[in-house]
DNA sequence: TAATTTTATGCAACAATTTGCAATAAGTAA
DNA sequence: TTACTTATTGCAAATTGTTGCATAAAATTA
């Protein structure tokens, strides 16, 4: 007797993350058995939780991936369409040999995983994601940030941090930021990471903001800097858009 | 009865590694017998782990390459039997309140995930897979020490890391080590390593070296202190052991 | 409800990788 | 040198991966 068992996607899912947790290794055509599906949506299940970091997708099969926590690589909320834009965009301010220094953030974390993996570059930077992304890009040097570990944001904040940022000097800072207006400059959520942004745009000589439209002309509670202190705006909309024109009137390049 | 037992190649080049580590060395055709295929597969395997510069080609096998560590990835499924009995016998030495640094590796990252959910620390660590760990303890406050990203340890080195350790003083330094042998002290595999080591011990009111058997009484390349510098060594075996004596004579406390 | 779009799944043709084998070259030891 | 072991190379068979497409189910919208 055949007892057909109907699966959802996620369950699915789930059985593959524990038998990686099991036995270390997952074997596509015993999945495919398993499961009860084809070997190509077995093949699809292991590529989209490979995407997240879950595992490490390998011919055959899959095996368990790097150490770092699952959380630190989601790129399930990072990968909406206005970000892949802005990380787009981006890119053209990017050249190979620079130092680059960029905050925690979605945003930055997607201009990031934008990059061509065998770029030559040196990135500084506080944020826990960015780390597990450039973890195996073998041309990119990495200085992280030390301080006071930052649950939510995963990245770290505090005064050990602000002193580490005014050691390095960048030729670029990528700024993934909450709110920018005109005349209150650029504000941000919370006091740590206010002053985490303050100091990494002092300590640099060419300030990129990336904001997506609906951050432009908000404002939040704290003050990270003036509106001039950016050179430059990258947004998922046109830059010719009018709203944009009294910060082009201050000498800020809209792309 | 033959059992055929189903490899994939990742699982091959794995094992592989474990061998190395374990052994300093492997040979072509024991690998061939263990791993169930022919020589010809063994030796493009050995390439590739080559040309990764994970172990050193020569003929009839392989043997270690440099004095660069085996991949964080391919270190955590090594002998994780003793390192679950050390990481118990370490609990004891952790009380609720403490400031612990520890340094990378795979032996303080199983102390670290056998702590209990709800305790209560502050933790000092440039290592990323332990901070991974302790995103979600509730009352962990933990500090990252910044510094360049190693990309095989999968935590930072360097000045900026040494100079942020001096800056703290913590209760416990749990310390796990390359090698310890009661009259060259305590060295370590890599150069940028053992300086971090120096530098937790040297600011750590209490320092509990946590080894493997196996690495009593052996020596690597690098000093990183005397071994009267360690309050404790926690191994896997029994403390009662007639090889230790030294070290308790020297003061020493054998867990 | 009906129409439309999105998502999930399997299939098939083609491309790429892996693997063992055999012939030959190169290295090693007596 | 000679005999022996190990490496290299090319090749063919088997396996696995990729891509585009067709179908069906589910979700969304009118």
């Amino acid at each position: 007797m055949l007892i057909f068992v109907f699966m959802l996607k996620e369950e699915r899912l789930q059985k593959i993350i524990e038998q990686i947790a099991q036995d270390n290794k997952v074997v596509l055509d015993d999945l495919s058995r398993l499961l009860n599906v084809s070997t190509d949506t077995v093949r699809r299940d292991i590529k989209e939780l490979s995407d997240k970091g879950l595992l490490k997708a390998v011919r055959g099969g899959a095996i368990m991936g790097s150490p770092v926590h699952p959380h630190f690589k989601e790129r399930q909320h990072i990968d909406t369409h206005h970000k892949k834009v802005i990380a787009q965009k981006a890119l053209e301010f990017i050249k190979p040999g620079q130092v680059i220094i960029l905050n925690g953030g979605t945003t930055t974390t997607a201009v990031i995983a934008a990059l061509p993996r065998d770029i030559n570059l040196t990135v500084i930077t506080n944020s826990f994601p960015v780390v597990s992304i450039l973890e195996d890009y073998p041309h990119v040097t990495v200085f992280f940030i030390g301080g006071e570990l930052n649950k939510h944001a995963f990245s770290t904040t505090g005064h050990e941090t602000i002193e580490a940022i005014r050691n390095f000097r960048a030729d670029v800072c990528l700024l993934g930021i909450c709110s920018i207006d005109l005349k209150l400059g650029i504000t941000g959520f919370t006091y740590q990471e206010s002053l985490v942004d303050r100091a990494m745009i002092e300590t640099s000589k060419y300030v990129i903001a990336l904001s997506t439209y609906d951050k432009i002309g908000a404002s939040d509670p704290y003050y990270v800097c003036a509106a001039n202190a950016i050179d430059v705006i990258v947004t998922e909309k046109d830059p010719s858009n009018a709203d944009l024109s009294g910060f082009k009137e201050a000498g800020i390049l809209i792309k």
